[in-house]
RNA sequence: GGGGUCGUCGUCUAGUUUGGACUAGGAUACCAGCCUGGGGCGCUGGCGAUCCGGGGUUCAAAUCCCCGCGACCCCA
């Protein structure tokens, strides 16, 4: 019996861009190659990855109290206007609707960059009292910013998927203890796809454009890139005021209310398919994988057909117990090159059925992000699949929290930390004393960006040491990366 | 924001420097058939490219020039 070791990750470390191209249009998961820069079709397999990623979204959030909405794609440019900060950094990367049918439109309008300007009009309309709050909805749309730099698929796109929740509140406090939610909403999401993360504080100049503060969720890249995966901001009163959406208390009196919105672009989906794969292709925790398993039968000549039978009443009776099963019944193929196959698209088990298992009542089972093979008595085989699976999601979870960790540096030494950021090692935590000018100059010398301070709970315990730059007491810790 | 490289069957690629021998070659994938079958088997045959689009130079353009579209890389 040929056995593999571990696939390596050769490739998948050394040309991650390649790899993350290539495995996309081979996996079938995006069709980069539409006539428009930055768009992109998710292919059917593709797809059903997506919806199986919006569902584990939608459960947190509605078992959070947000229901879902949809609101309209056009935003008059009337409406972006009114909050002045986010105006300013929206408006450049806004595509712009100018006509209607051949008559120049008197008002233009943008096609949504995200949904603030959208729900604005329709919360001033909608909350009049302190009974109405909070109010938390979320919609789950295509959002289009007009990108001019280098685009890529799914990384960064000029429209792509966004996952966005919007609240109001009727104090500053419910508001920063929705953010705390979203903070737990996100990390639930992100530890079901299996997926390492670090959640730092924007720092001031970074934060989303009309937010008082913002929280991001940033994943690493095999080459040393970091990738924003997920913000939660606290709006504070900006928008409300810009709107004009108030509610009455219990003593008659009037306020704005407070608001938060929070989003998850399709580099949520990315994010899982580039943590855990390797030079085969594609490793799905289970939870997300269209197909859970794929039994491939190994037919020899004259048993073909009880094999092939077999195959197929193992897979029934796999679906009735509430696996997403399928046989990989081709003939003009070998089992090999179905192993390749199913491998590329992550298929998290593999079952091989052929004379030798059928005689002893037993079938193979592969799980593929180990490549580990066993057996086992087919009447066993539900409960089986069921502990390896779970044992399956743990162990990449933990993996990839290895690997995140094992990329994440702390230094004093303002050498290193540049020499680190050259080697593209990873994520480098170096204390600073919270001036945002130290902050600016520090993304210059070292030439990165500043991802901010870290926001965990275990990191917030004092820091003894001194500014990495101009040597002063330092207050926190701040993370510095390439990112994409 | 600045600089650079590139675009040839579905995919990867030869040919471009030095215009003519290109009826554009190969691999892979795909289709048909045979043979196989516990890690990409083999064989036979077949389908598949107005050389990214437009314009120009020339007797002659995949090849040279200009514009556009698209992709990739580097620097700030």
């Amino acid at each position: 019996m040929s056995r593999l070791a571990k696939v390596s990750r050769e490739k998948w470390s050394k040309q991650f861009g390649e790899w993350f191209r290539e495995t996309l249009i081979s996996a079938e998961i995006m069709d980069y190659r539409y006539p428009i820069k930055g768009c992109g079709v998710w292919l059917p397999y593709g797809f059903q990855i997506r919806r199986n990623v919006f569902q584990i979204i939608r459960d947190i959030l509605d078992a959070t109290g947000h229901k879902e909405a949809l609101f309209p794609l056009l935003i008059p440019e009337t409406s972006l206007e009114k909050e002045a900060e986010h105006v300013r950094g929206f408006e450049a990367q806004c595509f712009w609707v100018t006509q209607g049918g051949q008559k120049p439109l008197k008002i233009k309008y943008a096609l949504r960059p995200t949904s603030e300007t959208i729900l604005g009009p329709m919360l001033h309309l909608w909350i009049r009292a302190h009974t109405d709050l909070p109010l938390k909805l979320y919609q789950i749309v295509t959002v289009f910013r007009y990108e001019t730099k280098a685009t890529r698929p799914i990384l960064r796109m000029r429209e792509f998927d966004f996952k966005e929740a919007h609240t109001s509140h009727a104090t500053a406090e419910e508001a920063e203890a929705e953010v705390k939610e979203e903070i737990e909403n996100y990390k639930k999401f992100f530890d079901t796809l299996c997926v390492a993360y670090k959640i730092s504080r924007r720092p001031e100049w970074d934060k989303f454009a009309g937010a008082v503060y913002t929280i991001a969720f940033d994943m690493l890249c095999p080459d040393g890139r970091t990738l924003q995966i997920g913000t939660v901001h606290n709006l504070g009163q900006n928008f409300s005021k810009a709107f004009d959406v108030t509610y009455e208390k219990p003593d008659g009196t009037h306020e704005h209310v407070w608001q938060t919105c929070a989003g998850i672009s399709g580099r949520g989906i990315a994010s899982v398919l580039i943590t855990h794969g390797d030079d085969h292709g594609l490793v799905l925790p289970p939870k997300i994988a269209p197909t859970q398993i794929i039994v491939i039968p190994i037919p020899y000549k004259e048993k073909s057909e009880t094999v092939n039978k077999k195959a197929l009443e193992i897979t029934e009776k796999l679906e009735k117990a509430g696996f997403r099963a399928k046989t990989d019944t081709r003939e003009d193929i070998t089992p090999g090159a179905k192993y390749y196959h199913w491998e590329l698209r992550g298929v998290p088990i593999r079952i091989e059925i052929g004379p030798r298992d059928i005689e002893k009542n037993e079938v193979t089972i592969v799980r593929r992000d180990t490549l580990e093979r066993e057996t086992c008595k087919i009447e066993n085989l539900g409960n089986e699949l069921r502990v390896i699976m779970e044992k399956m999601a743990l162990e990449m979870r933990r993996e990839a929290w290895e690997w995140l960790e094992k990329h994440t540096y702390r230094t004093s030494n303002l050498e290193e930390a540049k020499q680190l950021i050259k080697e593209r090692a990873g994520i480098i935590e170096v204390p600073w004393c919270g001036a945002p000018g130290c902050g600016q100059e520090l993304e210059e010398i070292i030439d990165a960006r500043i991802l901010g301070t870290p926001e965990e709970e275990e990191t917030q315990q004092e820091i003894d040491d001194k500014c990495i730059l101009c040597n002063k007491t330092a207050k926190t810790l701040i993370r510095i990366a390439l990112t994409y």
